[in-house]
DNA sequence: GTTCCCCTACTCGGATACACTTTGTCCGAGTATGATCGG
DNA sequence: CCGATCATACTCGGACAAAGTGTATCCGAGTAGGGGAAC
């Protein structure tokens, strides 16, 4: 079980926008910094995020991202298949009925037991979880809080 | 969850030899003309079962691969580790106290229920099921009872 | 004071280059069995 | 007839090339808000 290096940031970048609910727009700029990883790489997580409604974005001067959903709603499951697509069963075979069916469906049906269990687990994880703890500590240097009125609304 | 080309083929190969136990030592490359491969990608497949135990070799010139475990008592999960590995939670990073540490240590808390619940549905599917009914000798299921049905969603 | 227009700061989304993992193929080496040949 | 030697058919295991997938970076396009100029 390996947890894909953009589904792991874009937890941690759910997590960092749920301490920051009350601060407006987020700008992907200190997402990435939070992170330690370019501005590039945080907003592709971001955008993936927002476009399955995940988080919510401001287009313009102002801009930025945003937790509008309560993070006891947002579970791991909804992140990792913003990012990675949906998790489904998958065997690189094809049932050609040639006596190797009977064993493929069975492998099927178990693969299918197996992506359900994990949906299942995923599920169980909510952003309000992960965030447990974190309580909105501006974290390491960065400049965080610097800009003037960057964070308006 | 994708089931790799190779932990496919293992799992199929070695339903097949447990419909030949009583035929002696099978040739690697009769195996592969049974699962339409050739027989170096049989050979490495094979080889890495038997390294693992999950199956036997016969070296030599009347040499061959069998099945010595009783169907029933040998698993995917044994299958499926033993071509691919040691199924582990992983995360792409590591906690270096910065703030970040409470949010990874969550993740992967949640890495392990998932990994241990992958391993405990593999560890539900025998041989046995897999080869039932396949052509040639059926197998007797022993404690099989299997849940079919709806479980995917 | 009001309105219009431009400038800026940000997101959006595709395209591309890179790295890693998986997969497929090949080759040399080792081993047991059967056949052959000499005693 | 018996035993030692050789040839054969198979597995073993590493090495390597090819393909696929995940990751990092870049660039142009679009959008909203603020500031300045004209009226």
């Amino acid at each position: 079980m390996k947890l894909s290096k953009t589904a792991t940031l874009a937890a941690l970048a759910v997590a960092y926008l749920s301490t920051r609910r009350n601060d407006g727009h987020i700008q992907a700029r200190h997402v990435a910094d939070y992170l330690h990883i370019p501005t590039d790489s945080a907003l592709k997580v971001l955008q993936a995020l927002a476009r399955r409604g995940v988080i919510n974005s401001h287009l313009g001067r102002s801009g930025g991202y945003y937790l509008e959903n309560e993070p006891h709603n947002v579970t791991l499951l909804q992140i990792v298949e913003a990012v990675e697509g949906p998790i489904e069963p998958e065997l690189p075979v094809e049932s050609d009925g040639n006596g190797l069916s009977n064993p493929i469906d069975q492998l099927r049906k178990a693969c299918n037991r197996v992506a359900h269990s994990m949906r299942h687990e995923l599920d169980r994880t909510t952003v309000a979880e992960l965030a447990e703890g974190m309580n909105g500590t501006p974290i390491t240097p960065i400049l965080a809080t610097i800009e003037e009125g960057g964070i308006a609304h």
